[in-house]
DNA sequence: TTGATATATTTAGTCTGCTAAATATATTTA
DNA sequence: TAAATATATTTAGCAGACTAAATATATCAA
C-alpha cells in the first residue's frame, strides 16, 4: 500500500473542507449569517417548534454549542424560542419571519458553492464519489 | 444532473471531516495536543526556525490564528520563539526537545486515523479517490 | 532625511466547536 | 412522600479560525 497516496487523501480531504467552510462562511456574511447556522436554520425549515436536543442530533454536535447559536441566531431575529407547555426543561425554537426569508437565498449560495466544487467532475464520477464517501462515513461512524 | 446526489456529497464531505477533526482531536488529548498544533509542529519537524508567515502559509491560515497557536505551543513548552537577527518585525519558531519528541507519537496516530478512515477502500479505489480530490481542489484554490 | 508605504505580528472581538460543571425540572424508586 | 437519578439547558472556559484595527519595524521615494 502506498501510504503517501493515504496521506495525501487525508490531507486533501482537510484543505478542501476547510477552504469550503471559509468560502462558505464569506458568501453568508452577505446574509448576515455564520457558517453552521445555515445548517441549523436548514432543520427549522423543514418544520420548527423543535427542541435543541433534537437540534443537537441534527447537526451531530453537543448542547452548549446549540445553545450558543440559538443565542446569536435569537439576538440577530432570525428565530424566537418558547418554553415548551409540558416540560419546562425544554426550549422550542420558531422561525421568525426574518428566518423563513433567508431559505431560497441560503439554498441559492449552498448551490453555488456545489456547482464550484464539483464542475469538473462528472456524474458517473459524482456517483462513484459518493458511493465511497459513504463508505468513508460507515469508517468513522 | 442529479442534485440529491450532488447534495450528498458536500454534505458527506462535511459530515467526514468534521467527525474526524473530533476524533483526532481526542486522541491528541493523550500527547497534550489540540487539534491542529499537530500540523504546526509537522512543519516544524520537516525544519524549523521558519517565520510566522511561512507557518501561515503552510497552514493555509491567517496570521492571528498562527499568533494564538504559537502562543499555546510555547506556553506548553513544544516550542520557543526567537526576534530575527536583521530583521525585528519578524518572529522565528524553534522545536524544543519536548516538541521534537512528538513526532513518532502524533505520526502513529495520524496513520491510526488515516487507517480508520479509509481501510474499507482498496488500492485502486484510492487512488481513484485522490485523483477526485484533486480535481476539487482545483476548482477550489 | 523625512514621509509614505509595505510587512510582520499582536490585540480585541466574534463564531463554531469542545469539555466540565452548574442549574432547573422530571421521573423513578425506596 | 422524600431522595436519588435522569434529562434539558446554561455557564465558564478553552482551542481553532476569522476580520478589523493597532503596533512596530523596514523600505522606498521625493
Amino acid at each position: 500500500m502506498n501510504n503517501k497516496v493515504d496521506c495525501d487523501i487525508r490531507q486533501s480531504l482537510d484543505k478542501i473542507s476547510s477552504r469550503m467552510r471559509r468560502d462558505y462562511s464569506e458568501s453568508l456574511r452577505e446574509l448576515d449569517l455564520y457558517v453552521g447556522q445555515d445548517n441549523l436554520l436548514s432543520r427549522l425549515w423543514a418544520g420548527d417548534g423543535i427542541t435543541q436536543m433534537q437540534l443537537c442530533e441534527h447537526l451531530k454536535c453537543e448542547p452548549p454549542t446549540v445553545t450558543n447559536m440559538v443565542k446569536s441566531l435569537e439576538q440577530n431575529g432570525f428565530i424566537h424560542r418558547k418554553r415548551d407547555e409540558h416540560d419546562a426543561r425544554v426550549m422550542r425554537i420558531y422561525l421568525t419571519d426574518k428566518g423563513k426569508q433567508l431559505e431560497k437565498p441560503v439554498d441559492f449560495k449552498w448551490k453555488q458553492q456545489q456547482e464550484k466544487l464539483l464542475h469538473s467532475i462528472s456524474a458517473e464520477e459524482r456517483l462513484f464519489l459518493r458511493e465511497l464517501m459513504m463508505r468513508m462515513e460507515k469508517n468513522l461512524f
